[in-house]
RNA sequence: GGGCGGUUAGCUCAGCCGGUAGAGCAUCGGUUUUACACACCGAGGGUCGGCGGUUCGAACCCGUCACCGCCCACCA
């Protein structure tokens, strides 16, 4: 016997653990089925399950279970990332409170202590994931810094270089001062911030009285300043073109250039170049082989090639002096208050800055092309199709990508260099001597480039590198492509566009065929959960107290396209009742008698409302099989949550309690034998979104299962199991029956039945007022319909329901009769306006002759029957008038 | 500045091919009824953001405006 409520956290550690054993997850244990395949986007070993997580792992959940139970040959590809700039900063803070330096230990040490972290503390995630009911592979669980991904990065790096698609280059790179590494154009955030704009005097070299002015957000950087730039067709500053100004603070003679990039329109139409740290000042410099002065050193001082008087400042406060050395000069003209954009490293916290060094970079237009190619030709699609567009123009306007970053964990560059600086680049230190040798003809000694790969690289190659590649494995040919990639839209660009272009690089062949986007989970209030704010809602902490199957459904029934997803722990609550409701109509199964039983097919049954109800359930199984391949996972929840509760909970199971505890033992028995069948089915169902709970009823219902839920075969739904007489009897009774539920709630009758078949006796009172509904009684005579049979010995039976049928009308000892006149009146008004409504469409010439028939024969009937209830409800109330 | 999305009941949102505007929650009223009060029955609540157009007919298609959100962008 089941318990009276379902408790969600012994079931689920028990659950889970049993399918682990059993090795329901695994993969490859189908030769002879159709592989399918998601990648995982491998959380960070730094990270722990937050509901971004919770969603985007229970979106390719469902997919995963639903696969594998159609029967394909279903692998959930899961690992972690390394994380390189996330894992560093955890691991050199937690140095930092034991007193240790990274700097200190040296490369090697540190490594050490990264990977002991990892070990002791990383991949908290992964436990997390179980937590949830996850179920990928976890026998084939990879890490990006493993041995096989490190051999596939590297094999991938030496390609792409000596097909000249990654190459060395100094250029600005954005550079955060607070971790001392480049970072990518994507790592940046532009975040708005008040601040100034300080106008300052360049006096000209040959007339130093005569001073140019130029405006800036940044004073410190006129330490670098190599030229002062106008428009070429600027007549107030025609004249000074070419000639010099003799920069203050520093002395520094800079010439006066004329370039398209100085706007007239903006502040003085004049502004100072500095292309060692401006972006736009570098192209411009460029042009004009202007210096590029670096003033800056790798932790945002003033180094040594600016003044005396500023080295060794921070930038901040070397602006702060600048400031008031100008004034001071007075050489600043004033100061706006100037909102701009500031650039942020979205790690560091802290403004990057744009800096001139040597990096490694990757020609990404060129690997582009193929990649903008298959979403083109639809090789690769994106769900919803929306950000499609997003895709074609990022990779369209794609820049060099800067790979290398200055830290010490991750991929280290497989490049060495020899004496003389030749680079070696291959994919062992032994190659790279091999070659060094061919090339000097000598032994030398070679060092190893110090810098290691963006993380972002080796994620790149995840679709691959997690099934053997470069090796040709089974694995490989198996899952390559895969069938979809489940993610959030904010790193389309950081991992799916670099996954579409290393794919079809490595494999030339995309890395999935579809790609869906999901949103990002809020607040209740539709904020973005964030530390600081205070309103991150832990999922853990959810499962904890409703369930991960409550948790789950929450997150699906919101996971409409295009849509984030409010998460309100109110909405949680009311799942984890589903799931208790549920398991609530179950145990009514279970005392009962409804399990399942072997030799019962849906189409056997002959009472319209199992026959009602086997339809509907099919009807509910076509629509949930659709919107899960149709990745409408909100659809699919909201189906099964009211076919569930709304209809065979509410309507089926009430209606069926009297023929159980007939007298028709063979109206019972198959009454039973359905119910146990639907049950079943929704169990089926519901199962790839609530696991836990469906498995155990699963289980605890049947006697001898051939499966567990989790492996046992989708159903389907045929078309013809929806008997489209049954449908139109049920629905005729539910309405009826909703009437008389409205009569019996207007009447203020305290009802002591369910529906509808209890109250037996009528007084005379109760019987007179039947007598001004009428069109009740007659409707009722019709329940006979609720069997559709024709032998004797049934029309008995359905002449017993009939009988009983005739005495349950809700009836009251007393009745309000002002009331019912009113409510009446009120009836027969909004029907008087229906009808003219109707009326008016009807009279016109235009719709008659254009709209399609069905639809105007379906505008008769409305007439028709909104006429014919009018007529009723104006008889009733004549009666009631007389009554009173 | 460019792009994308949104605006429907008090709240959160569905609404597919243009043909009677829906759900959950909340509110209010009723019900201890042997599966379930984490429940059941019922009720109220709408100018579908504004304006214009197409159409016999528009929440839906087109145009335009307003407001909100997000992404991208080098403007000193």
């Amino acid at each position: 016997m089941l318990d009276k409520t379902y408790s969600p956290a012994e079931v689920e550690t028990r659950r889970y653990a049993e399918w682990e054993r059993e090795g329901a997850f695994a993969a490859g244990h189908r030769d002879d089925a159709t592989p399918w395949a998601v990648m995982m986007p491998p959380p960070n070993v730094t990270g722990s399950l937050h509901m971004g997580h919770a969603l985007n792992m229970t979106l390719q959940d469902v997919l995963t279970r639903y696969w594998r139970r159609r029967g394909h040959d279903a692998l959930w590809q899961p690992g972690m990332d390394h994380a390189g700039i996330a894992t560093q900063m955890v691991v050199e803070r937690n140095l930092a409170a034991e007193g240790k330096d990274r700097r200190e230990m040296g490369r090697e040490a540190f490594l050490d202590a990264v990977w002991q972290w990892k070990g002791e503390s990383g991949g908290m995630i992964v436990n997390q994931l179980r937590r949830l009911g996850a179920t990928p592979d976890w026998s084939r669980e990879r890490f990006t810094m493993d041995d096989g991904l490190s051999r596939a990065v590297r094999r991938i790096f030496v390609g792409l270089y000596k097909d000249g698609l990654i190459y060395r280059d100094k250029r600005l790179v954005n550079w955060d001062p607070k971790l001392g590494t480049a970072i990518s154009d994507l790592e940046v955030e532009s975040k708005e911030t008040k601040g100034h704009l300080w106008h300052f005097r360049y006096p000209l070299e040959d007339d130093p009285a005569t001073h140019v002015t130029v405006a800036t957000t940044r004073p410190e950087t006129m330490l670098g300043d190599t030229a002062v730039a106008v428009h070429p067709e600027d007549a107030r500053y025609a004249a000074l073109i070419g000639r010099h100004v003799t920069l203050p603070l520093v002395g520094r003679r800079i010439p006066i250039v004329a370039d398209d990039y100085a706007d007239p329109e903006q502040g003085s139409g004049a502004v100072k170049i500095t292309p060692a740290h401006d972006f736009n000042d570098f192209e411009v410099g460029r042009r004009h082989g202007l210096e590029m002065i670096n003033v800056l050193d790798a932790a945002g001082r003033i180094n040594e090639a600016a003044p005396e008087a500023y080295r060794g400042l921070d930038r901040f406060e070397a602006r702060t002096r600048i400031v008031a050395d100008m004034e001071a000069a007075g050489l600043l003209e004033r100061i706006d208050d100037h909102v701009h954009m500031v650039p942020y490293g979205d790690r560091g916290g802290v403004p990057i800055e744009p800096w001139l060094t040597d990096q490694w970079y990757c020609d990404a237009k060129v690997l582009a092309e193929p990649a903008i190619k298959a979403v083109e030709e639809g090789r690769t699609r994106f769900v919803p199709e929306t950000w499609t567009r997003t895709y074609f123009d990022w990779m369209r306007n794609i820049q060099p990508w800067c790979i290398s970053r200055q830290l010490w964990w991750g991929h280290r560059i497989p490049a060495w260099y020899g004496p003389d600086g030749t680079i070696f680049v291959e994919e062992s230190e032994v190659e790279a001597y091999r070659a060094a040798r061919a090339h000097y003809g000598e032994e030398v000694d070679l060092a190893q480039d110090e810098d290691v790969l963006d993380t972002w690289f080796s994620s790149g190659l995840w679709p691959f590198s997690t099934l053997g590649w470069p090796d040709e494995t089974e694995t490989l040919k198996r899952y390559y492509p895969g069938d979809v990639l489940v993610t959030g839209f904010d790193i389309i660009f950081f991992w799916v566009a670099r996954m579409m272009m290393m794919g079809l690089y490595a494999m030339d062949e995309v890395p999935f065929r579809t790609v869906y986007i999901h949103a990002l989970v809020r607040d209740a209030k539709g904020q973005k959960m964030s530390k600081s704010k205070g309103n991150v809602i832990d999922p853990i902490d959810l499962i904890e107290r409703y369930g991960a199957d409550a948790l789950r459904f929450t997150l699906l029934s919101q996971a409409a396209q295009g849509r984030d997803v409010k998460l309100s722990e109110q909405r949680v609550e009311g799942y984890r009742n589903f799931a208790t409701k549920l398991w609530n109509a179950a145990r009514y199964c279970e005392m009962n008698g409804c399990t399942p039983r072997s030799g019962f097919g849906p189409r056997s049954a002959r009472l319209t409302v199992n026959r009602w109800i086997v339809g509907e359930a099919a009807k509910t199984g076509r629509a949930v099989t659709a919107a899960i391949e149709g990745y409408r996972f909100n659809e699919a929840a909201t189906a099964l949550y009211s076919f569930t509760w709304g209809t065979f909970c509410d309507w089926y199971l009430e209606f069926t309690k009297p023929i159980l505890a007939g007298e028709d033992e063979a109206a019972a028995e198959e009454t039973r034998a359905t119910t146990a069948w639907v049950l079943d089915h929704i169990l089926h169902l519901l199962n790839p979104l609530m696991p836990f709970v469906t498995e155990e009823l699963w289980d605890a219902l049947g006697d001898d299962r051939a499966h567990r839920l989790i492996t046992a075969p989708w159903p389907d739904d045929p078309d013809d199991l929806a008997d489209p007489a049954a449908f139109e009897e049920m629905d005729w009774i539910v309405r009826l029956i909703s009437t008389v539920r409205a009569v019996r709630a207007e009447m203020n009758v305290p009802a002591s039945a369910k529906i509808p078949l209890a109250v037996k006796d009528a007084t005379p009172r109760q019987a007179e007022w039947l007598g001004m509904h009428e069109d009740l009684i007659l409707r009722l005579a019709r329940l006979s319909s609720i069997t559709r049979t024709d032998t004797p010995a049934e029309r008995g039976s359905a002449q017993a329901i009939l009988d009983e049928a005739t005495l349950i009308l809700p009836l009251a000892d007393v009745i309000d009769l002002d009331q019912e006149r009113a409510r009446l009146a009120k009836e027969i008004g909004k029907l008087d306006q229906e009808i003219a409504k109707i009326d008016a469409k009807l009279s016109n010439d235009q719709f008659l002759a254009k709209a399609p028939d069905d639809v105007v024969a379906e505008q008769r009937d409305r007439r028709d029957d909104a006429e014919a209830t009018k007529q009723r409800l104006a008889e009733a109330l004549e009666r009631v008038a007389e009554t009173a």
